[in-house]
DNA sequence: GATTGACTTAGAGTGTACTCTAAGGATTAA
DNA sequence: TTAATCCTTAGAGTACACTCTAAGTCAATC
């Protein structure tokens, strides 16, 4: 017996509204997604383990248009790994420069907030 | 001598364009800034210093409508200092988390480029 | 005194990423 | 079998944070 995913199955699965399901399929950042004899959408688990993946590009502040582009390397096969590879380590370096930024401004305003407890004196900033 | 920071000035020492400058004034995260005779605005050094916080905020990911609570708040004077200290405090965790999240899709990407490498075997996401 | 250029305002337009609506077809429960 | 609830599409609307335009004022230079 088949495991029948429909829209709403894989939304409530991955967390996606069936909105941003459709519109994720409209810009390919979703492709080749199956339909059954009455058109309807049905997902597979290779369809899940995609969209895990392009939620933790998106969590990473990987814009759409790069996550696409992705899409679009990963479709054309095997010879664009290495393309696919850049597009990541590009990423990585931004993601790493972003949490060095957040650990220093967490570490001020943890500041700011010792002065509102009257421990410190005032920072300027 | 007094030193005269017009707009173009304060946009050149802050690095927000003068429409954003302006727009952050319209919707009252800048207050109660100053005009000289014929209605120009002129900064001053306070300016800077309420602006360079206003952007560490912002770059630690709060949105312009709490920075414009905390702005109200610091308008009304001391009587509020707790309540500032509550967002500051509110947005440090969120910022915790968020960093956490994303030392977490670091390390899973660069096991992804491992696997680019051909170091390691397929991750799924 | 004309031109250049910086300033003012209100308000329109843009990009990103959804989010929702309308109109209609298919499936399921009462 | 009829009503409710799914699904489909194209396309409009929303939220956020700018970003730009138009029309006009004012000061400084040629």
């Amino acid at each position: 017996m088949e495991v029948f995913i429909n829209i709403q199955r894989f939304s409530a699965l991955t967390n996606l509204s069936s909105h941003t399901i459709r519109y994720y399929e409209k810009i390919g950042v979703l492709k080749h997604i199956a339909r059954n004899s009455s058109g309807h959408r049905f997902f597979t688990t290779k369809d899940i383990e995609w969209i895990q993946f392009v939620k933790r590009l998106k969590e990473m502040g990987m814009p759409l248009d790069n996550i696409k582009l992705y899409a679009d390397l990963r479709e054309q096969g095997e010879s664009t790994a290495e393309q696919r590879k850049r597009l990541l380590q590009e990423h990585v370096v931004i993601l790493e420069q972003r949490i060095a930024l957040e650990a220093l401004h967490l570490k001020k305003i943890k500041e700011k907030i010792l002065y509102y407890e009257n421990i410190i004196d005032v920072p300027k900033i």
